[in-house]
DNA sequence: CTTATCACG
DNA sequence: ACGTACGTGATAAGT
């Protein structure tokens, strides 16, 4: 690591102990380390303290603390600092453990008897000043001002503890038109409240300083105190005495005797492994990471020592050595161009974390046998990438054996988080990285990976390599001892080939349809949008809410259903409570539905198509949803319209390549099969192994009544409850969607579970569990940690009730549908069959397959799907073949 | 970059 | 009394 500053500057950094822990304290809400101690100050104060670290980098530190001892100045002045409130305990309790911690960070401390924190503070930084030191005192006392010098800066704490205020020689003349010593005289004459100094009643900071630069000096003010006038000359006359004392207390002692050496607050020699022990019986695992880099020891071991193979020779001995570990760790970088094309341009390979070996393009191919040895593991970051960045080489990676990536979402698959690789580092290593933001910048002005410098891409590969070295073992252990390693080795991991190859081979699209259905649709929008801007009486903007509010709610005076934080809600619920109130509202519906269909999904996807081979390849992701299902990006081909008849003709864009069919096949009710099985509800899984209509079933059930004579209403709130069942549905929101009183949805709520007690029985032990665990799990082990559940928030808490409820039902399904994947895709290769899996869409897989073949992989598909799992009840899978998605209906 | 809306299981 | 179904992703508007 390269560092901007000079390291030769000594630069010493001071710091007022007991002003920022005040500060800290005031400023942050309560925190506790789960023990009874509070530690909101002393979090606060650290990361103060790593702030000024990273922005000053200090060779020296130390921290001056107040003792409770009187100090000369309440000697000298009785009430001094009277009035004072003392520290309160949640403060005061802190202070020790800050002091411990400072001590294992190799912090140099002083607390001196009868002197203040800022007595040490002046003292220390004027023998600073005088041994050449660089000077920067940090506090929340503007008092401190007095201090700064053209060497030394006062950095004064402002909002909180968040930022700084600098102030030197220049910084203050330019602020209060006063020298930092004339900063002291006009202490004296306007008195500080919160000290208690008295200074001269009447004299402020508006005054004093108007004083001061008339007469330099409170002794100056005080002699020509005869030159002043009417009640301003009676008042300084009068407390003559009291200004000159108020100087005295003001003045920061620079004479403390005491007896240092500056060399003894030299920093970075510390015990890291001491220091993060202390950290984490406080709980700040966030500051963990931070703190290698100031580590001094720390410095020499990131030095990054990469090398480079150039010939097939070198390249052999490592392969002979991988040959002899049976595994190494790799990391592809490619250029950003088609997924068909050869875009590799770096290979980092490494058999240790120690031995890292970077090859470029032109042995790329070399890598094939040692690639496709299935004897040999590989272990990376993100390997989905690496498997479909080889494809084009006609390389397909064997045995991907552990990816990090992988193991960190099922450790805990937490949401809004990626997996970034420093943030793995950080958990498990506490090392702090280069993240691929810092490589490759974010958002639109990121570079590629071919557009930084060799360096760069070094440092970034070796991080990612020795994270994943210096995390398997610790993962591995995890996995077990949460018994996840069937849902990991056997699920999970092979389901990343799986997936790879399915986004390499993506799905057919018939370009002339999707431009045929473009058109059909703009001439749609384009009459809708007229007739629309006609009962308008003024062309608008139909998809800006906001406008479309405007007209709706105000132009033509409906009624406002809801309001959403930014204005009127226009959403389709609320049009369909208007629809008999304007005739303008059916045509909105109406536009609004073509208008998604064509920017999302005919725009959207024609950007898509693959230039090459006519084809899309969305991508799949294995590491977003918290219930463990796939979710799909670029386009998401998980969210395809089939509910409407209009949206369903996308479909038709999807089709079977010339002389291919697609088999899709889809399974029937898994999710509520999957309740059947793990409530053990006789009753349910009999509804089950009668084979029929599992909402008419339940409706005659509940309802009592013969299952012929089930009406459509008794069905669809049979439907309506089965439903809400998995997501934890409230008795309200099962009466608002069925459009009948709050008594009657409570009342078929009552009549299901009296009807299927087992069901009641199960969600009840879901959530106590959770509550006790702090996680859910599904039917192969994969967890969801819900802490929400425990929240005092009544609605965090419900939601984490409804969230522990889905969980393992929905988690469970899409455990058998990886596990039915996995086992279709070797079967395939077994059978030596051409056809390949392209799609997943949660309970539904599709295949693209040979005429010749259709008949094998019906049989195969089905036979895997129904097989994945032994449940209590069957599971049932319905196959349909056709030459589009939307034939296989 | 966030918000509202709407597509799917 | 609270607010009211889980899980995703894409687009356009507007701050």
């Amino acid at each position: 690591m390269t560092n901007k500053i000079d390291n030769n500057e000594k630069r010493l950094l001071l710091i007022d102990g007991n002003s920022i822990i005040n500060r800290a304290f005031f400023a942050l809400p309560p925190m506790d380390n789960g023990e009874g101690l509070h530690t909101n100050a002393i979090y606060g104060f650290m990361t103060m303290l790593f702030k000024m670290i990273e922005n000053y980098n200090p060779s020296h530190i130390s921290v001056a603390f107040d003792m409770k001892a009187p100090t000369f100045r309440h000697e000298s002045y009785t009430d001094y600092k009277a009035g004072r409130k003392s520290m309160v305990s949640e403060l005061a309790m802190q202070l020790k453990p800050l002091k411990k911690l400072l001590d294992s960070f190799g912090i140099y401390r002083q607390e001196i008897q009868g002197y203040e924190a800022d007595d040490i503070l002046g003292t220390v930084s004027l023998e600073g000043e005088k041994q050449g030191y660089k000077v920067f005192i940090v506090t929340g006392d503007r008092d401190a001002i007095q201090l700064a010098s053209d060497v030394t800066t006062v950095l004064i704490t402002k909002k909180g503890i968040g930022e700084v205020e600098e102030y030197n020689t220049q910084s203050v003349i330019e602020r209060y038109n006063l020298t930092p010593t004339q900063f002291i005289d006009l202490k004296g004459l306007m008195g500080d409240k919160s000290d208690n100094i008295p200074g001269i009643p009447g004299i402020g900071e508006k005054t004093g300083i108007k004083l001061l630069t008339e007469y330099k000096t409170l002794e100056g003010v005080l002699e020509n105190s005869d030159k002043l006038k009417g009640a301003q000359k009676k008042k300084v006359e009068e407390n003559k005495e009291a200004a000159i004392m108020s100087k005295e207390l003001a003045t920061i002692i620079r004479s403390v005797p005491i007896t240092y050496k500056l060399d003894d607050m030299k920093f970075g020699d510390f015990d890291e492994q001491v220091l993060i022990k202390n950290l984490q019986d406080l709980k700040f695992t966030s500051l963990i990471s931070r703190i290698t880099s100031f580590s001094s020891t720390n410095k020499d071991d990131q030095i990054i020592d990469i090398k480079k193979i150039n010939s097939k020779s070198e390249l052999e001995t490592f392969v002979s050595s991988a040959k002899n570990y049976k595994k190494f760790a790799i990391k592809v970088f490619t250029r950003k161009d088609n997924i068909l094309n050869k875009n590799i341009f770096k290979v980092y390979l490494a058999i240790n974390s120690e031995n890292i070996y970077v090859i470029e393009e032109d042995l790329i191919e070399d890598l094939k046998n040692i690639l496709e040895d299935e004897e040999i593991e590989k272990i990376g970051y993100e390997m989905k990438e690496d498997y479909v960045a080889f494809r084009p080489y006609g390389i397909k990676i064997k045995n991907m054996a552990f990816d990090v990536s992988i193991a960190e979402y099922i450790i805990d698959s937490k949401t809004s988080t990626s997996y970034d690789i420093d943030s793995i580092s950080n958990k498990y290593l506490y090392k702090k990285i280069k993240t691929k933001e810092e490589l490759l910048g974010k958002g639109a002005k990121s570079i590629a990976f071919t557009d930084v410098k060799d360096e760069d891409l070094d440092d970034y590969a070796n991080g990612i390599i020795k994270t994943v070295f210096g995390c398997i073992d610790i993962m591995k252990k995890k996995i077990k001892d949460d018994d996840m390693e069937m849902l990991y080795y056997d699920v999970e991991m092979p389901l990343v080939e799986v997936l790879a190859d399915m986004e390499y081979v993506g799905i057919c699209v018939d370009e002339e349809i999707v431009d045929r259905l473009g058109k059909e649709f703009d001439e749609s929008i384009k009459s809708t949008a007229e007739k629309i801007h006609k009962l308008a009486g003024e062309e608008f903007n139909i998809n800006s809410p906001k406008q479309l509010g405007v007209i709706l709610f105000e132009k033509l005076e409906l009624p406002v259903i809801k309001k959403t934080k930014t204005g009127y809600s226009t959403n389709a619920e609320v049009l369909e409570k208007l629809r008999e109130k304007h005739e303008i509202i059916a045509l909105i519906t109406e536009y609004r539905s073509v208008v998604k269909l064509k920017s999302t999904y005919i725009d959207g996807i024609k950007q898509l198509i693959n230039k090459n081979d006519g084809r899309i390849h969305s991508s799949f992701q294995q590491t977003i949803a918290t219930t463990g299902r796939i979710s799909s990006t670029d386009p998401n081909m998980q969210n395809i319209p089939v509910k409407t008849e209009l949206g369903r003709q996308i479909r038709k864009v999807f089709v079977a390549d010339r002389g291919m069919k697609l088999v899709d096949a889809d399974y029937s009710q898994v999710e509520l099969r999957v309740l059947a099985h793990m409530s053990g509800d006789e009753d349910m899984i009999e509804a089950f192994e009668s084979g029929e209509d599992i909402h008419r079933k339940t409706a005659s059930q509940v309802f009592n009544v013969e299952f012929d004579k089930v009406t459509p209403e008794l069905r669809s709130a049979a439907k309506a409850v089965n439903f809400g069942l998995i997501y934890g549905k409230s008795d309200f929101g099962l009466a608002k969607d069925l459009n009948i009183s709050l008594k009657k949805s409570k009342e078929y709520i009552e009549n299901y579970f009296a009807r299927f007690p087992k069901i009641k029985v199960f969600m009840d032990k879901i959530v106590e569990d959770a509550q006790i665990s702090g996680y859910a799990t599904t039917i192969f082990k994969r967890r969801r940690y819900i802490p929400e559940i425990l929240s005092k928030n009544f609605i965090d808490k419900n939601r984490g009730k409804r969230a522990a409820m889905n969980a393992p039902i929905q988690g469970s399904a899409a455990d058998i549908i990886k596990i039915a994947m996995v086992n279709v895709f070797n079967r395939l290769k077994e059978e030596e069959l051409k056809s390949n899996l392209i799609l997943q869409v949660h309970d539904e897989l599709i295949i693209e397959t040979y005429e010749d073949e259709i008949d094998r992989v019906k049989v195969l598909l089905k036979e895997e799907m129904e097989n994945a799992v032994n449940l209590k009840v069957n599971l049932d899978v319905d196959l349909n073949v056709g030459d589009s998605w939307f034939e296989t209906k």
